[in-house]
RNA sequence: GCCGGGAUGGCGGAAUUGGUAGACGCACGGGACUCAAAAUCCCGCGGUGGCAACACCAUGGGGGUUCGAUUCCCCCUCCCGGCACCA
């Protein structure tokens, strides 16, 4: 046994041993439980970072943990491989993307290696390769059979200069990042899939979920956005026909109050009514511009132009005139509303900008509005002003304007969702082909499953100028499924969020040929844990949700939700220094270029940059990000302290949902209790090869550390079951403190070395899941067996804890005033009278009447005076 | 604006779900070893007063419940995250 902790040797000789002997492969004739433990899969972007890194080291933890429980785990790794990025690299490198992926690949892979993770290697996938995304296709053309998949026409961000469609994020302040032309709201048609058919069920299905985190929960939630209300339709004459306006609103005990009507500049009757009227025509077309981003919208100054056009109030019969407003979203309700100006502040700024009339109708219960007013009332309230339904409430007044609205067939109540259809195809090259043909007979057709997978070429180099998949006639040009014709294969390709849609699914029969899934789905899902960053919150896990349902309802899994549990990590953040250069640019530092100094007590007096000693600031601490220049890189860290000292400083410095500070002094200080650990084994292995069972009776010293092993141990196993993994850390640091501390006062050897030995192994086995490396070798050395991974999770022996007396906190009207040893077995009285005779307790009490004495058992005494 | 989560020493954080607030670690200070440094080990470390024993104050602020509140309830302040002209 090495006298000297050296990490890279430990770590290299277990790694390869774990990938020799198979020891991660997962198998599905098990008769243990099976646990299958997820982490988001990596986009392959070139290198780990921390948030990679800790993530993984989350999902390590709880797959080492639940194995040596006694659970069937599998923990499966790929690739989310088709992108935006890998285009952009292709550009400015010239290399195609496929290959730029590739490579990152496998550079990734070998330092996820590195990392010393419980993989099953053999199940791994790359949504790049056309053995996976041909399922793509295929469920994509069942979806379209069912309806679940439809084209339509959608608005989207152009760029007319790159001939391009850009994602929201894409566009910064209405022009594109690339070229900064600006950006045009353009209609083209695109593929959707109908996850809104599912709104109602992905909502519901929330509350069967406790096992994900309430604000997850909120979000998805507040992103589906169930509302109910009213749709009711005015009337209008155009053309001499009778046409309807629809509307929906929450409010309809306001109905009274309305003075006009809005609708979007997407609207039908808008077009209709920009013809042979040039000023809103202009109008209509200054709306086109800009984002279609909804935060930009939602700031953008509220305007409106009137069509000339009146329509008729269903339950007054008053004409009102429709405006075209700008706030108006032509993607939510009916692309119109019933403008209330007196009871919704976005119809009271428009009407007053406007000048027009303000109507109110609901008044507080108990009071009177104040007019005129300042600002829209919203709160609900009573009706008044509204004929046959004053008095009536919020509830009363919605009821009897919507049965009145039935009776007249112009409305009815009806729930509306926020949710909108999922717009998949992207006018991008490196994605997955949509399987559809255009021919110029048949129209669009799919492409039959025995021609699947329509594979994307692989040697494309985009040149920033539209999708480089339409200048190759030999993708482009096929023939039609149906006819046989010359016909066009669709270039668009899909979203990214559908591959890593379904792709835990895939991970339960990878190697399956013939079939999206096969039968091994049933026994690997629901995933049992998914961990991955907030940042998916909403977008993924809702795609994942709604595609598991839709896969379901084909048959193909039987699980209505894909994640049993969801742990979402916190971010990695670290200091952020900068200095502000001659022409007021700001230039950053990396804190590990940086030197800090304390005063006496530890607080940060200043800081100054290394290399010339000229002071720096510091400007808070934020994500690790290239542009503040504050970045750690893990293989660095890994390559200098190994695998298992950064994997203890992430599982230690904070609970796994926190942020976490990067902290170089708080690696340290992990390098220093492993170092520790060693030495502690080292020197175990040389006193005491082997030592006998633990005996009844231990000499009190003794069984003092026997004590705090066990109360750490049963303490260590709550908190592994609630997955906050510092306090895991920190039961293992306090057993060694107690260990080193018995080993020094070396009281008679035999009983201290069993109590000793029986302490290491139960350390090695806490911490195993944490740092499996040292483990793995230290369990080896002193003999405690062959593999750790094998070895049983230890529990609490519930006797080392009984004590022969136990030290009471006494109180004084609760406030602490000295402590007392009782034997184990004293009664009230006994313990009552003991602490009245205290001493320090007399002072307190002379003189005043003892009301009574709170005796909480085995932990303290209150004297109520 | 709506929804969610927070606030504990110089710092990260802990407190077994109402029972000794500040565990464990970092930083800092002092000491041992060393020619010296690194490494390692020992001691101290919330604030105020006191030589000390000890006392008082202290978990963002203010109230409340309780023998006892970081923990439960009400009000307020600030911070972080999400959504946002959703009718």
């Amino acid at each position: 046994m090495q006298q000297r902790y050296n990490p890279h040797v430990i770590e290299r000789e277990a790694q390869k041993l774990w990938e020799d002997s198979g020891t991660f492969r997962a198998v599905e004739t098990s008769d243990k439980p099976k646990y299958y433990c997820l982490s988001m899969f990596p986009y392959p972007s070139g290198k780990l970072h921390m948030g990679h890194v800790r993530n993984y080291t989350i999902g390590d933890v709880l797959t080492r943990y639940h194995r040596m429980k006694g659970y069937n785990v599998m923990q499966p790794m790929g690739w989310d491989a088709f992108g935006l990025p890998a285009e952009n690299a292709a550009m400015a490198n010239g290399v195609p993307p496929a290959k730029w992926t590739y490579d990152n690949i496998a550079y990734m892979e070998k330092q996820l290696k590195s990392l010393g993770l419980a993989i099953d290697w053999s199940r791994e996938l790359a949504t790049c390769r056309p053995d996976y995304y041909r399922w793509n296709q295929w469920f994509f053309l069942r979806m379209l059979e069912r309806g679940l998949a439809y084209k339509k026409t959608g608005v989207v961000n152009w760029d007319p200069v790159d001939q391009t469609v850009l994602a929201n994020e894409q566009v910064i302040d209405g022009r594109g990042w690339r070229t900064g032309a600006v950006i045009e709201k353009r209609e083209i048609p695109m593929y959707y899939l109908a996850i809104t058919k599912y709104a109602d069920e992905l909502l519901e299905a929330l509350d069967t979920l406790p096992g994900w985190p309430d604000r997850v929960k909120a979000m998805q939630a507040n992103w589906i956005g169930k509302s109910h209300g009213v749709r009711f339709a005015f009337t209008y004459t155009v053309d001499g026909r009778q046409e309807k306006l629809w509307v929906f609103t929450t409010r309809a005990d306001t109905i009274m109050g309305v003075t006009f009507v809005a609708v979007a500049a997407e609207h039908p009757l808008a077009q209709h009514a920009r013809l042979g009227n040039a000023p809103l025509a202009a109008f209509i077309e200054e709306c086109g511009r800009g984002s279609v981003m909804e935060a930009d919208i939602a700031t953008a100054e509220k305007k409106g132009m009137p069509t000339g056009i009146y329509a008729t109030h269903p339950l007054t019969g008053e004409q009102v005139e429709v405006w075209v407003g700008n706030y108006v979203l032509m993607g939510y309700g009916e692309g119109a509303v019933m403008a209330v100006p007196a009871h919704d502040q976005r119809d009271f700024e428009f009407a007053t900008h406007y000048k027009l009339p303000i109507k109110p109708v609901v008044k507080p219960k108990d009071g009177e509005l104040e007019l005129p007013l300042t600002a829209a009332y919203v709160d609900y309230g009573v009706c008044f002003n509204s004929g046959k339904y004053d008095g009536l409430d919020h509830a009363q007044a919605v009821d009897a304007t919507a049965a009145d609205l039935s009776a007249k067939s112009l409305g009815e109540k009806q729930v509306l969702y926020r949710l909108r259809d999922w717009g998949i195809s992207r006018q991008r090259y490196w994605g997955c082909p949509i399987p559809i043909v255009h021919c110029p007979a048949c129209g669009d057709v799919g492409v039959p499953d025995d021609q699947l997978p329509v594979v994307l070429p692989e040697d494309c180099v985009p040149d920033g100028h539209g999708n480089p998949l339409k200048k190759r006639p030999d993708f482009v040009d096929t023939t039609c499924p149906k006819c046989g014709g010359a016909a066009k294969r669709e270039t668009d390709t899909m979203d990214t969020f559908v591959d890593s849609s379904w792709y835990y699914h895939r991970f339960a029969c990878a190697d399956q040929k013939n079939a999206m899934v096969d039968g091994r789905v049933d026994y690997w899902l629901p995933v049992d844990q998914y961990i991955g960053g907030i940042e998916h919150a909403i977008l993924h896990l809702l795609y994942s949700r709604f595609w598991t349902k839709a896969m379901r309802d084909l048959g193909l899994v039987k699980v209505s939700e894909p994640f049993k549990n969801l742990l979402t990590q916190g971010m990695v953040l670290n200091d952020i220094y900068f200095r502000k250069s001659g022409t007021g640019r700001l230039v950053y530092f990396n804190p590990a270029e940086v030197e800090i100094k304390f005063d006496d007590k530890g607080n940060r007096l200043s800081a100054v940059l290394i290399a010339d000693g000229q002071p720096v600031e510091w400007d808070g601490i934020g994500t690790m990000s290239k542009s503040k220049n504050n970045g750690v890189d893990p293989q660095s860290l890994i390559d200098e302290h190994g695998a298992d000292i950064a994997r203890f400083f992430m599982m230690f410095a904070s609970p796994p949902e926190d942020t976490l500070l990067w902290k170089d002094a708080g690696v340290e200080g992990a390098a220093r209790f492993l170092r520790r650990l060693w030495t502690f084994g080292y020197e175990l292995g040389q006193t005491a090869a082997q030592a006998p069972a633990v005996e009844a009776s231990l000499p009190a010293e003794i069984a003092v550390t026997r004590l705090e092993v066990h109360a750490q141990l049963k303490q260590a196993n709550y908190d592994m079951s609630r997955h906050q993994f510092n306090t895991v850390a920190t039961a293992g640091m306090k057993i060694l403190n107690a260990l080193e501390a018995c080993q020094k006062s070396s009281p008679d050897a035999a009983p201290a070395a069993t109590v000793l030995r029986e302490g290491f192994s139960i350390l090695l086995r806490l911490l195993a899941p944490i740092t499996p490396h040292i483990a793995h070798q230290l369990w080896r050395d002193l003999g405690y067996g062959e593999d750790i991974l094998e070895a049983k999770w230890p529990e609490h022996d519930p006797a080392a804890l009984v004590q022969d007396e136990l030290e009471l906190v006494v109180q004084v009207n609760g406030k602490k005033r000295g402590d007392v040893r009782v034997p184990r077995d004293a009664d009230r009285k006994a313990i009552e009278a003991l602490v009245l005779a205290d001493a320090n307790v007399q002072k307190f009490v002379s003189g005043q009447t003892v009301k009574k004495v709170v005796v909480v058992p085995g932990r303290l005494v209150n004297v109520v005076v």
